[in-house]
DNA sequence: AGAAGAAATTGAGTGCCATTCATTAATATA
DNA sequence: TATATTAATGAATGGCACTCAATTTCTTCT
């Protein structure tokens, strides 16, 4: 009759546990969606109660924001990093616009929770998804800005209103691909979102190349008229 | 002992009743939102019984589909009778910003509801708001195949992808309105989201246009001059 | 080591809706 | 007027986020 005692299994750390719920919490909300992804599933594939879990996070909303959360800080970092190395507002621009699409395409379930469900705030939690906005249109804003300087972009430009183009072109992009599936042309999109925003700010366009034509034959004009 | 018969009040109409549902849905939605406006309060406010909002909606959620939709029905037809009254594509296109921009910016509680709940759809029922992006980019694509058509737009635009950056600056102008309440100048979101499309997709800007322009008169009198 | 206190975990409740359905009332039909 | 049909009702159901008193595990102190 000898009873081995089961129990006593070492607890594990708290950030461990917090991994281990936000990566249960991952997994049924991409399958289940958010609405649909009960706590009780979350608990169960923890292998916890599920009190457990409002012992870590106030509400399933601040679990959801926090798998999202985790997802964008390895883009936004990525970005952060990569972004000092590549020369030039525009260039820089155009990293962020396929940085972003790349990351969009490469995880649809993760792009279904954020298309669908991110916007939505208490009214005591901030937006998960205005703050990513926001940090994303910050880091686009100031190229379009150095561009400004520098440049390389008109200065009727408004970087505001430009980087809620490129950003709501990727969310329209991401929508379409979540709803869809149907697969989506990187470079093309990327290409094009580019090359209108690019024309329709840059003063150093195909425009010029037209201009400096026309100054030539300005100039072969005006050397017929020289008397010497 | 007389007790008058209060029953017997003449049942209303099958359509005014559906109004009724929709106007009070509308009212609690727009007060308390999606998540937090109840059927209870709905058939309260509409002085029927919860019970009865289920023979006439199948879900909630096909309740405040029906909400958005005839919110949205007034504007798409609005913009269809007005549409073939303005000329040219360019101006056409000018006056599909706006006019999205205005009813947006025209009634907050509705733009929220949009902005945050209106992406969601089961499996069954298709999600209306990629109806109504659909139809609204269906009408801004037209117009830009017109102009690539008619010359006043380049040839290597892509239809599709400037819908997009229209519309995702609208939303995304929407959603900032939604969650600040900050007042929102219309016209210079507007004129800002048309010049930077514009010039991007404009194959004749102003800029070269009347520079060749002024160069052909110049070489005119150039050859007048000519002594050869 | 052992006891006492602190911290973490548990899971059976609680309450809040969305949704259903047997019952009742109001109309249409014969 | 009697019967059938259609509409409306609201109490009951079930699912689920969230709570909390009880229990288990860990830490600290002697």
């Amino acid at each position: 009759m000898t009873i081995v005692a089961i129990k006593n299994s070492p607890r594990p750390s708290k950030a461990h546990r917090v991994d281990t719920i936000v990566e249960s919490a991952r997994k049924v909300f991409c399958s289940d969606g958010f609405e649909n992804g009960s706590i009780g599933n979350i608990a169960r594939d923890a292998g916890i109660a599920e009190g457990t879990i409002y012992s870590y996070f106030d509400s399933k909303r601040t679990l959801l924001d926090e798998v999202l959360r985790r997802h964008y800080f390895a883009l936004f970092n990525d970005i952060e990093q990569t972004l000092p190395s590549i020369q030039g507002p525009a260039n820089r621009l155009r990293y962020l616009i396929r940085r972003t699409l790349i990351t969009i395409l490469d995880d649809r379930g993760m792009s279904r929770l954020r298309s669908l469900y991110a916007r939505q705030a208490d009214s005591e939690r901030p937006s998960l998804a205005q703050d990513q906005n926001r940090r994303m249109a910050g880091m686009m804003a100031n190229e379009i800005r150095a561009g400004m300087k520098d440049g390389s972009f008109r200065l009727d430009t408004s970087p505001n209103i430009t980087c809620y183009m490129i950003g709501g072109a990727i969310e329209l992009t991401e929508f379409s691909y979540v709803q869809n599936g149907e697969i989506v042309n990187l470079d093309e999109i990327a290409e094009s979102i580019w090359r209108t925003i690019s024309g329709g700010i840059s003063s150093t366009g195909t425009t010029t190349d037209s201009l400096i034509g026309l100054v030539e034959r300005f100039e072969q004009a005006a050397d017929r008229l020289d008397p010497r």
